[in-house]
DNA sequence: GTCTATAACTAGATAGAC
DNA sequence: GTCTATCTAGTTATAGAC
């Protein structure tokens, strides 16, 4: 029937304001995004949308904050049950490339528009990313101490290791070749090929 | 002297638009760079930019095109002395990423602002990247070929060490701790043992 | 919680003098 | 080749009614 033509989204307002942005800061970016088609996009006013969110900046700085900290609770949780420095890497790179495609454009805006946060938020931005880091790099170091890994340079190898998994948030909609849990598994296997010890 | 202050730039002022559009746009994005700030950054009135670009999409344009063609035509050219796979693969690594550290700018840019790009030039460009990842990726199939590499799916580890070398144009900056002939070894080192045979 | 109306400002681009 | 002046449209955000 003719009334039922669009969905009727029942999340609560603010969720799907979030969900919008995500859509419209991937596709044009944040500046490239006006308030206004924001609103048009869950149906209200751009008035409205003040109501929920103080400025458009602030509806950068939560998706954002959110994305990183979804991202560091969901590695914890991923590794606590290998024993292995091979078993806990190995999740955590599944982990982390089935989250940037499960949540692909959350993942790319976090990264692309770092730049257009304020210059406080994105000081809080770093001490959450710099946590994400410095855990993965642990775990690489775990493995150098135990004797599993073989890594000439720690710091180096784990911000290679990280963009290279976090690059599938760019290309896996060009080409949905593969599964999700197929290219996860496919990295975890590079990654142990890039570290393990012969 | 007080005169000499600021330096005369005596580039021609297309060239001297270009370099600073590279910086503007990388520090805030295409959209978040109005023209007159691209104009006050080279010294000019904005109506004087538009005798030089017939828009700010064509400077966009422009960037983006010459920075992918320098890089294709430099990585045939460092591979041209090598006579083996390895060989071959590791000069590319090499270039690929003294390319994106001394182009930080430019690589950060013609990647981040991508879709800032009317569709038209977007699809002009594309073409482009698609023949330097074409080309890539041949090298690998050749190592495949010779029993030198062993590689499981030519396609997604070619993206895969694309995005992993494409990233140093992200961090670089921030760690200025290896020269970047140092890291162009290393992320070599590191792509070779990606795909090298046992 | 959403609206209409609008303030206050900034955007990209052009006309025409020099 | 660069300028001053300006057009037209779009921008974020607010005031106050409902």
């Amino acid at each position: 029937m003719a009334v039922s033509k669009a969905a009727v989204d029942k999340r609560p307002m603010i969720e799907r304001i979030r969900a919008a942005a995500i859509a419209l800061f991937k596709a044009r970016g944040y500046h490239g995004t006006p308030v206004r088609e924001l609103a048009q996009a869950v149906h209200i006013e751009t008035a409205s949308l003040y109501y929920h969110f103080a400025s458009k900046q602030e509806i950068l700085f939560d998706l954002i904050a959110q994305t990183i900290e979804a991202m560091l609770d969901g590695v914890q949780l991923a590794i606590a049950s290998e024993s292995t420095p091979e078993g806990r890497l190995r999740v955590a790179v599944r982990f982390h490339v089935l989250y940037h495609i499960a949540r692909q454009d959350e993942a790319f805006v976090s990264h692309s528009e770092l730049r257009s946060l304020s210059r406080a938020n994105y000081k809080r931005i770093l001490v959450k990313r710099d946590r994400y880091e410095k855990f993965i790099r642990a775990l690489l170091a775990d493995g150098v101490r135990s004797g599993a890994f073989e890594i000439d340079d720690v710091p180096l190898t784990g911000t290679a290791i990280l963009t290279m998994c976090s690059g599938v948030s760019d290309w896996f909609a060009r080409r949905g070749r593969l599964t999700p849990a197929k290219v996860a598994d496919h990295y975890a296997n590079l990654v142990i090929r890039l570290v393990a010890a012969k």
